[in-house]
RNA sequence: GCCGAUGUAGCUCAGUGGUAGAGCACUUCCUUGGUAAGGAAGAGGUCAUGGGUUCAAAUCCCAUCAUUGGCUCCA
């Protein structure tokens, strides 16, 4: 009997019943069989090699398909506990899944403790598993017999794993002399593999609960060339440059010392100028937008954190009180109680509404020890906060002006990688860890929804990530070296209000409640420098660069011009220096070159005699001679945003 | 908080039980120079901290602190 495949491009081959992938892909090129990994069959991947006995469309997988990468990289998983397995007999299994950069395998190794000293033995012998060429074989097993083979084995993890499954829908693989619960699918056989790099270990809680007990996760990678592996390793050493934490010490931005605390960054000079730039600019930029700046202290009575509903939810990451007059204070982990307070001060009209509240409020958050990771984490921080009180039907306006407002910053930034996150309540856990208010849940997840609709903005809904009073947008970015996080945050808060009985005058004289909206689209400090320091690899725009223009005489005789030339500039506003040293000019620009300085001022006898500098751009380009006002000027014009 | 790794000069790092090292940076002197490193000399370390083993510890063991890769968390 003879099937129908339709390939990817539209074309229509006959086959025999029975005919796999594998064959399909032979029948078309050695060289295409050679590099099919899995197979698409009517949209679902499977393995190459099973047999096709009804019509299908099909799609041949290789290394250069997502797919394809990830059924090499599960397969890699199991030639790692293959490995494992022959080097540690009686270790215990876990779950071994792709992951964006290579697969992971969480193993028991019960009291042996695995350690770096340990990758090459490993990566030998998975070497070793990998040139028998071992073919991955499926076989569908009952879930009895599933059992009772993992009863044998000892292994409670898999057990529990089948425990969840049907009778019907559990299968096993098997290469060499290993077998493993899985669904599939796989490559043909292991000699697809031929390089690979175990990267590292880390604890992993069984199935990601601190409860349980915790096990060995095996972080490793592999290639089907020598080549790409080699191509991989240079791009991390490349991605390790980028490191925000590389380059603030290299382009002493900020530090940290231990006499003064873990997560407590010290900003040194270059980094003061660099918020001090970004103030100025979000100030001017929330002027315009209508926000007014408010000011308020570090600390507050804890009776405050009680009243705005904070303190039972963060207890745990906030540092503990202070005692004083027999009252309790906390140091601030947030700013909003100290702003509502500030909105309840005075009594507001809905003609007043909206009123946008803006402060760079520095908070103390007791984050956990482990958390902590260069400026992107820190247990100080200063926000681009902001509160906005409006009334219900302002509300979509104020939503859409808040996103319209990150839009533009982010064109400023040239920040476009990035995903929109709309985070909504889980309606099961209302009066636990939301607010107990299913209709304003609803009814402000739905303004939301419909404002970032209108707006065009695309975004992803998350279940269950909402703040405790009110859905949220979160930008999430990645940093370096691949970490995700959250770069700024849009909240809605139908909450506080209450709690603080906030309100304001309607027109019909009654007194009524606002809606809030908390925002920080610069993040914090600390987070939006450390993710711009890698955003641009340290080479920032002019208007940013802490420091701007290094003015670089070519000798002593020719200091004295280079202090005028640098008086000049800084009446404009231009952040100058001179380099004095007695050093040549050659030298003088590689540091400044090292140092990413946007511009450099080259001045010897030439321009002395005619009020001119030199003007060296940063990365080589030569733009020859102006008067130095001329150069001001263009400073000045580069540096409006 | 948990599992693993790391901690030596301002920075980057070498140093496997026997007198603490290199390069860069720093200081001083010489050199006065034209678009990515001029030369010489000098100073600089309680080898994270505290215990232990040893005739002897940067090195071996234990604890603590910090950093770090993950896990959990993230107003």
């Amino acid at each position: 009997m003879s099937i129908s495949i339709t390939l990817p491009d539209g074309s229509v081959r006959q086959y025999d019943s029975g005919v796999t992938p594998l064959d399909i892909a032979k029948s078309i090129s050695e060289g295409l069989a050679r590099n099919v990994l899995a197979a698409k069959v009517n949209g679902n991947v499977v393995d190459a090699t099973r047999t096709l006995t009804t019509d299908a469309t099909l799609q041949l997988l290789t290394w250069n398909d997502s797919d394809g990468k990830k059924t090499f990289w599960h397969s890699s998983a199991h030639l790692l506990a293959e490995a494992l397995e022959a080097l540690y007999p009686g270790v215990k299994f876990g779950i071994g899944p792709p992951i964006e950069n290579g697969f992971y395998y969480d193993i028991d190794f019960g009291d042996y403790k695995f350690g770096s000293e340990d990758f090459e033995k490993l990566e030998a012998k998975m070497q070793e598993l990998a040139k028998k060429s071992s073919m991955y074989l499926r076989t569908e097993v009952s879930k009895a017999d599933a059992e009772k083979y993992f009863t044998e084995k000892g292994d409670q993890y898999k057990l529990e794993l089948i425990s969840e499954l049907n009778d019907g829908e559990i299968t096993f693989y098997q290469q060499g002399n290993f077998v493993d619960l899985c669904r599939g699918p796989h490559i043909p056989d292991t000699g697809f593999i031929k390089a690979i790099k175990v990267i590292n270990t880390a604890g992993a809680y069984w199935r990601g609960s601190e409860k349980n007990k915790q096990l060995t996760r095996i972080y490793a990678i592999t290639f089907p060339k020598k080549s790409e592996l080699d191509e991989y390793l240079a791009m991390l050493e490349e991605a390790k440059k980028r490191d925000h934490r590389k380059l603030g010490k290299d382009l002493e931005i900020f530090t940290f010392d231990d006499d003064v605390g873990p997560g407590l960054p010290l900003w040194l000079p270059n980094g003061a100028a660099m918020i001090e730039t970004l103030e100025n600019f979000a100030k001017k930029t929330e002027r315009e937008a209508g926000y007014l700046r408010v000011k308020s202290p570090h600390i507050a009575k804890e009776s405050m954190y009680i009243k705005s509903g904070h303190l039972p939810y963060y207890k745990e990451s906030m540092f503990p009180p202070m005692e004083m007059d027999g009252e309790r204070y906390y140091l601030k982990a947030m700013n909003c109680p100290h702003h509502h307070k500030i909105f309840s001060a005075q009594q507001h009209s809905y003609k007043d509404m909206p009123l946008r509240y803006a402060e760079y409020g520095t908070c103390y958050r007791y984050e956990q020890s482990g958390e902590l990771f260069g400026l992107m984490r820190v247990r100080s921080l200063t926000m681009n906060d902001a509160h906005i009180y409006c009334r219900e039907d302002q509300f979509e306006e104020e939503f859409k002006a808040v996103n319209e407002l990150y839009t533009r910053y982010f064109k400023v930034f040239g920040i476009d990688k990035y995903v929109m996150r709309f985070s909504k309540h889980d309606p099961k856990k209302l009066g636990e860890k939301y607010i107990d208010n299913a209709e304003m849940w609803l009814k402000t997840e739905e303004m939301v929804r419909k404002v970032l609709i209108s707006s065009g903005i695309n975004y992803v809904e998350v279940e269950d990530e909402a703040a405790f009073y009110g859905p949220k947008i979160d930008i999430q970015v990645w940093s370096a070296i691949g970490r995700e996080f959250t770069l700024a945050t849009n909240q809605v808060d139908f909450a506080q209000a209450e709690r603080f009985d906030l309100w304001y005058i309607n027109e019909k004289s009654e007194k009524e409640r606002p809606l809030i909206i908390h925002r920080a689209p610069l993040s914090t400090h600390e987070r939006f420098i450390g993710f711009l320091l890698e955003h641009y690899a340290g080479n920032f725009p002019v208007w940013l660069a802490p420091k701007q223009v290094a003015v670089l005489p070519i000798s002593d005789k020719y200091a004295n011009y280079a202090q005028e030339v640098c008086k000049f500039l800084k009446k404009y506003d231009i952040r100058a220096f001179v380099d004095e040293r007695a050093e040549k000019a050659g030298r003088k620009i590689r540091d400044a070159e090292v140092a990413k300085i946007p511009y450099m001022l080259i001045v010897g006898e030439r321009e002395a005699a005619d009020g001119q500098v030199s003007v060296r751009q940063h990365g080589g380009a030569d733009l020859g001679s102006m008067k130095t006002e001329a150069f001001a000027d263009k400073i000045k014009q580069e540096t409006e945003i």
